[in-house]
DNA sequence: TCTTGCGGTTTCAACTTGCAACCGATATTG
DNA sequence: CAATATCGGTTGCAAGTTGAAACCGCAAGA
């Protein structure tokens, strides 16, 4: 299974990622995913039991002193925000209208935009897709 | 549905993004994407329609003079290069153990890897997500 | 003429999804 | 103290989805 392919395994569901995105603006209790997601407890629980046995999200104790557990991103859940970003640029672009209003994502310190994420070669040129190609390191099959 | 729900409608499911994949790789056939991903043939044509309907591929006739038609991405499509770059750059950080073997997206002009994606502000800052909000435009709700 | 390859559709069993009801533990209210 | 509400789930079940395998129509080749 090639490196596209095994993180779908983790997060290849549409829940999961939303609950990612929801833990990434701070939410952390069971019920508040559930009010802010509006989908069924047993698929929440079951999300997140994948999530956490996946090292994405972690249980802790809840902070507020309720008997409660509380999910928060680990490092590894942390590393998916540009997947985050690049969908919703990606969401942004294409799935709405010119001018249609929309949330965006801005720079807590100055409050503009972001801007679009470059991928970029190790120089610093700005490079797309038709500039770029898999290879394998040594003699390894694609997949 | 907000902007990052609105494109998990379209690409949300495991297999759309590998077979979207394996088009930026420049597969083009039915029969040529069925023997990469190794997915039911029913599946695949129910995708490749779903991405079709979705504006991701396009349908043209075969290039070859072959009767059949090919699937090609569209500008919508192409747009999901930095997605997919996120999704294999944060697999590859997190699913390999260090030093395991895999396959590298590598910059053609000088074989060697291409950066990691750096989410930028207007001024060019590299920022992280705790640098980042959501803010809605004008007054709306959120999702 | 018979066979082969391509690009699907159809069929059907197994699995997944999601609504609703229930449950146990802890607060809260009267 | 009793009754109720809230939180965080689990269980049952019906409906939808997935996927392996068989089938099909067309065109090219032997």
């Amino acid at each position: 299974m090639c490196g596209v392919a095994r993180p779908l395994d983790a997060i290849g569901d549409w829940w999961s990622l939303l609950i990612v995105r929801d833990a990434f603006d701070g939410l952390r209790r069971f019920g508040e995913f559930q009010k802010s997601l509006g989908l069924a407890k047993n698929i929440l629980s079951a999300r997140l039991r994948n999530l956490v046995a996946h090292g994405i999200l972690d249980t802790v104790p809840a902070s507020d002193g309720s008997p409660y557990q509380e999910y928060v991103l680990t490092t590894k859940g942390r590393g998916l925000f540009p997947l985050l970003v690049a969908l919703r640029q990606w969401g942004e672009e294409f799935f709405f209208e010119r001018e249609e209003p929309h949330v965006q994502l801005v720079d807590k310190a100055t409050g503009l935009p972001v801007r679009r994420l470059e991928l970029r070669a190790q120089d610093g040129r700005v490079i797309g897709a038709e500039d770029t190609e898999v290879r394998a390191p040594s003699s390894m099959a694609r997949r």
